[in-house]
DNA sequence: ACCTTGCTTGACACCGTGTAAAGTTGACAC
DNA sequence: GTGTCAACTTTACACGGTGTCAAGCAAGGT
């Protein structure tokens, strides 16, 4: 063989991670086949398609950077409060490392049903993070009186949102780590219960 | 002649906003032209391209729906909590209004830099009516030590993005007033000096 | 020598945007 | 009636990006 596989297979997910987190503008197929050092047609001999080059590249940045490890991190947690907080800085500090992919899928979302359903289903496991957090509140009583469990539980999705660290870092200049402790007071304010 | 030049300009751009708001799918410039009666292009004739064609009928709509008298509106209250929940009303009530407007402009913002200059001056106009909340609950000290006026004027803003309507109206199912009750609420939680 | 694998080159169809040019139709002026 | 202007039509085409197809080539294994 001219080359190895796998290692063609990895490189152009990396090539693909890479450019969308560095790139400016638009990433086409032609530019991520030149990055690679193969012909455009190449990428269509390992992906069928772009939504599914974007999908694998999604996976395979969560086993690089090992998002359930992260995520999880925030079941140890004793408190309700203290899963809240883990599970912010567990999760907020992801979005920084797959926002370049974030922007992409979420672009062809409204084209691509199977782009569209691959993010919804990455925004689902963050659902059900919050969920637990909310969950967890709730049991030890340190959740306010005025939400369900659900009406909480969505609230602190929307909050969490990749959107709002956008607009947080990219539009109001704001510091990762002020980002983290702003959205850390921001739920407990309107989750826990006062007094 | 054989139509009138200024109905048919107002024609495609109630039939732009009609289309965006009630169209499940992507909207082509065929599609306009043809809801109009029109060739797709005379389209052309009217509007130099797509971009200045949605910006044009996101000021169409503004005139319609009289988007400064709503906004205005919250400049009359006396106390800045009932000029923060004048706010949300006014905008939150208005979100619902142009957003089929709002997605199809944001997913050109990728590639057209005048549908983005569009884009980010309505969100402009948005924060500043977040910024006039926020400083008037500042006067009158009913805004929360924790916050400088700039830090609690970003998270307001970002609370009232579209996107986040958009997520707890269309993916957590939530009427419009409950969107506009449990957002009050968290602003307040958020914002207000307790006690 | 032969086959397989991983690639190459080149060509092409499709779709949506935007441009260009020549023709049609109706209203109004004189 | 003749002329002109404006709004619009039809037809055609260029461009960029995705995805398809087919023929060829080079290295490795048997």
């Amino acid at each position: 063989m001219s080359s190895d596989p796998i290692n063609t297979k990895t490189r152009i997910l990396d090539v693909t991670w890479n450019l969308l987190e560095n790139g400016d503008k638009t990433v086409r197929m032609s530019d991520i086949a030149k990055a690679a050092g193969i012909s455009r047609q190449a990428l269509y001999l390992h992906f069928p398609n772009r939504a599914e080059l974007l999908v694998a590249t999604t996976r395979h940045i969560d086993v690089v950077k090992n998002v359930d490890a992260r995520l999880e991190r925030s079941r140890s947690a004793t408190s309700g409060v203290e899963r809240l907080h883990a599970f912010i800085e567990g999760w907020g500090g992801y979005i920084p490392e797959i926002h370049g992919m974030s922007v992409a899928l979420r672009a062809m979302c409204s084209t691509d049903k199977e782009a569209a359903a691959a993010w919804d289903d990455r925004m689902q496991a963050v659902r059900h993070g919050c969920q637990a957090a909310v969950h967890a509140m709730s049991q030890e009583g340190s959740l306010t009186k005025d939400l369900t469990e659900k009406t909480a539980t969505d609230l602190l999705w929307t909050l969490l949102s990749v959107e709002n660290w956008e607009r947080l870092i990219r539009d109001c200049g704001w510091t990762q780590a002020a980002y983290e402790r702003a959205i850390k007071r921001s739920a407990e304010a309107m989750l826990m219960a006062r007094g």
